[in-house]
DNA sequence: GCGAATGTTCAGAAATTTCTGAAGACAGGA
DNA sequence: TCCTGTCTTCAGAAATTTCTGAACATTCGC
């Protein structure tokens, strides 16, 4: 039981999920190959053939989900691969500010708040702005309470 | 200052960002028109002069937003028009479990932790497993926190 | 430096998404 | 019941995204 077809199909599956969540096809099959793989590294090469993909996409790949702050690159000297591993704070990451999807649009926000007088949109974009604003504050103190509960005590 | 010019501006221009946050090109623009509307609610028919589209294009879009619980259909009395507002709560929900993309993303983790042996990628797959729950199960108190603050005492 | 292995870029092909426009469905008033 | 205004659906056109493959760049060992 759990062979090495289930292994696949939910990758796959959780890639076409991802996708389904905005995510680019690619990047989405590239993560939930270093999510599900036994390795702790992988390089351009094993991506590309456990993807079934050319090295011109695990490329662009490679880059987006690096960007994100997902991945790492790790040179290994004595290596001329590039290794890639996920990142260990990587869900963590993705809530901060500097990888944020979320700080685009909190800017967004606020030039809008900016280009209208006042009335019912301006009221609408400041508590958007505000709402937004909150959460990205908030963020890295909901990270470390998630850490320090995944230590500490199981339960509560 | 802060024409019209500009709020058509700052509207598409926060529509493209949504896009590039991975909303479809149609409902992020009906999103940011209502944002920037100082109307309460607007009609299909205002939409697609607004925005310059087929009624078609329209109905798509609306149900899209409508579907993530941003906006909701207002039956007028006495009119064969629907109409369609921004939900009160709309970005507070988007963080709740039913409208939410994460909850989707979080069941295929969980089958995927279903689907691999113990090892790195069954690890991996369970820490992500419970980094979402914590997220999905902690965002009502944050909601609550964010109003509470928004209300009671501006600074702190 | 030179050669070999590996990574990146990019033009074009393929696949997918998105939008339209027309036909159909539905609801309200006469 | 019929008519009219409004919304939805859907096939196909248009636009966009995605992937490839080959040429180019880079880096390491020698």
């Amino acid at each position: 039981m759990t062979g090495e077809t289930d292994r696949r199909e939910a990758a796959e599956h959780l890639a076409l999920t991802l996708v389904g969540a905005g995510m680019q096809r690619m990047g989405a099959r590239a993560l939930a190959a270093f999510l599900f793989s036994e390795k702790e590294t992988l390089t351009a090469g094993d991506l590309a053939q456990e993807l079934g993909v050319s090295a011109g996409s695990v490329s662009g790949a490679v880059r987006m989900v690096a960007q994100m702050g997902l991945i790492e690159r790790i040179h290994v000297a004595g290596s001329r691969r590039e290794h890639f591993r996920m990142r260990d704070n990587a869900w963590t990451t993705l809530y901060s500010r500097q990888h944020s999807v979320v700080d685009e649009v909190l800017r967004a926000v606020e030039n809008g708040v900016g280009a209208v007088g006042p009335g019912r949109a301006h009221d609408r974009l400041e508590y958007m702005r505000d709402f937004y604003t909150f959460l990205l504050n908030e963020a890295p103190m909901l990270v470390e309470r998630f850490e320090r509960q995944r230590r500490g005590e199981p339960r509560s």
